[in-house]
DNA sequence: AAGCACACCTGCTAGC
DNA sequence: TGCTAGCAGGTGTGCT
C-alpha cells in the first residue's frame, strides 16, 4: 500500500532522526525481513557501527546511505521497501513497547530506535553498494525514472506507451517504465487526466500524455502534503505513527458505487491484472 | 519478448 | 455467534 507519496513522507520523517547518527546495534527478529541477505547476521554486521550520511528515495524504495566501510562514504547503502504493510517507526527509547510484527530494530547512538514493523511481511531491507555515492544503487537499476523527481515531459510517457497493448493503468504501475505509482495513485491520476484505465497504452494520444504528466505533477505533491493515504485495511502510518489524510481527497479510488465528484455518474470498478481499478465511465474515455 | 499468472503473507470483512 | 472463504496489496519469477 505505501506508494511514492507514503515512502517520501516516511523518508522526510526519518531523515532528521537518522542523519549523522551511528547505529550502535541492530536486531533481526524475523529472517524474512532481510531475505536478500546471505544471513541475518551479515546484515547486522554490516550495519553495526555505521553512521547514516543521507537518505534518498527511488520510486517506492528508501535508500539509507552509510559512511565508512571499504567502499567509502555514501557507497554502502541499506535499501528498504515497505511492501504492502511495512512501517518504519521511531521509538524514543528501548523502553517503549514494541508493536506486534516488529521484525528489525536499529538502535541509534542517541538511544532512539528505528523499528521496521510489517504484518504482511512483503517488505524487506538489505545492504547494497552504489558505484556512485549520489546515484542509484545497483539493485534499483531496473527501475524507470522516478515519478516525482525525474518525470520529464510527455514525450517520455509517449515513448513508454508506444506500441504496447497492455492497459495504460498497468503500464503506469510497471516500475520499470515509471517508478513510484501503485494502485491508488494510478486511479487518481487517470481520473484527473480523463483516461480510462483499460485503454491500451499504445492508444493513449500525445495530448493525453500531456494530461497524464500534469496529473502526476498535481497528485503526487498533493498526496505528500496530505502526508499520504491511509485506508481501512493496509494501515499506513508515517514515522511518528500518524495516518495520512489524502484519502479524503480521493475522486475514484475505493469509491466504486458512489457518485463521481465531477459528473455524478456512478464510479465503476474493473478487475485488471489481478487488481481492481476504479474509474468514472463518464469522465474517463 | 511482451504480457500474463502466480507465489509470497497476514488481517480484515463479507457471507454463511 | 462462530466459522470460513475471499480479498487486498507490490514485487519477482517463471511460463507462454
Amino acid at each position: 500500500m505505501p506508494e511514492l507519496p507514503e515512502v517520501e513522507v516516511v523518508r522526510r520523517d526519518l531523515d532528521p532522526v537518522l542523519r549523522g547518527r551511528t547505529v550502535v546495534a541492530a536486531e533481526v527478529g524475523r529472517d524474512r525481513a532481510v531475505r536478500r541477505e546471505p544471513a541475518p547476521e551479515a546484515f547486522v554486521a554490516t550495519l553495526t557501527g555505521r553512521t547514516v550520511v543521507a537518505t534518498s528515495r527511488v520510486g517506492k524504495f528508501l535508500v539509507v546511505r552509510l559512511d565508512g566501510g571499504l567502499e567509502g562514504a555514501g557507497r554502502d547503502v541499506v535499501i528498504v521497501h515497505l511492501g504492502m504493510s511495512g512501517q518504519l517507526r521511531v521509538a524514543e527509547s528501548a523502553d517503549e513497547a514494541r508493536l506486534p510484527h516488529t521484525h528489525v530494530v536499529w538502535t541509534l547512538d542517541d538511544g532512539r530506535e528505528v523499528r521496521f514493523v510489517d504484518p504482511r511481511t512483503f517488505g524487506q531491507m538489505w545492504h547494497a553498494v552504489s558505484t556512485d555515492p549520489g546515484g542509484r544503487p545497483e539493485p534499483l537499476g531496473h527501475l524507470g525514472p522516478d515519478a516525482l523527481d525525474d518525470l520529464g515531459d510527455a514525450t517520455m510517457l509517449t515513448s513508454r506507451f508506444a506500441g504496447r497493448r497492455i492497459a495504460v493503468k498497468l503500464r503506469l504501475m510497471d516500475q520499470t517504465a515509471l517508478a513510484g505509482l501503485g494502485n491508488i495513485y494510478t486511479d487518481e491520476i487517470l481520473f484527473r487526466a480523463g483516461v480510462a484505465p483499460h485503454r491500451p497504452s499504445g492508444s493513449v494520444t500525445e495530448d493525453e500524455c500531456v494530461a497524464l504528466v500534469a496529473a502526476i505533477r498535481a497528485v503526487l505533491p498533493a498526496a505528500i502534503a496530505a502526508r499520504g493515504s491511509s485506508l481501512a485495511d493496509a494501515q499506513y502510518v508515517d514515522g511518528r505513527g500518524r495516518p495520512g489524510t489524502y484519502q479524503e481527497q480521493f475522486a475514484v479510488h475505493a469509491r466504486a458505487g458512489r457518485p463521481c465528484p465531477r459528473c455524478g455518474r456512478t464510479v465503476a470498478r474493473l478487475a485488471m491484472g489481478g487488481r481492481s481499478a476504479s474509474f468514472c465511465p463518464g469522465c474517463q474515455r
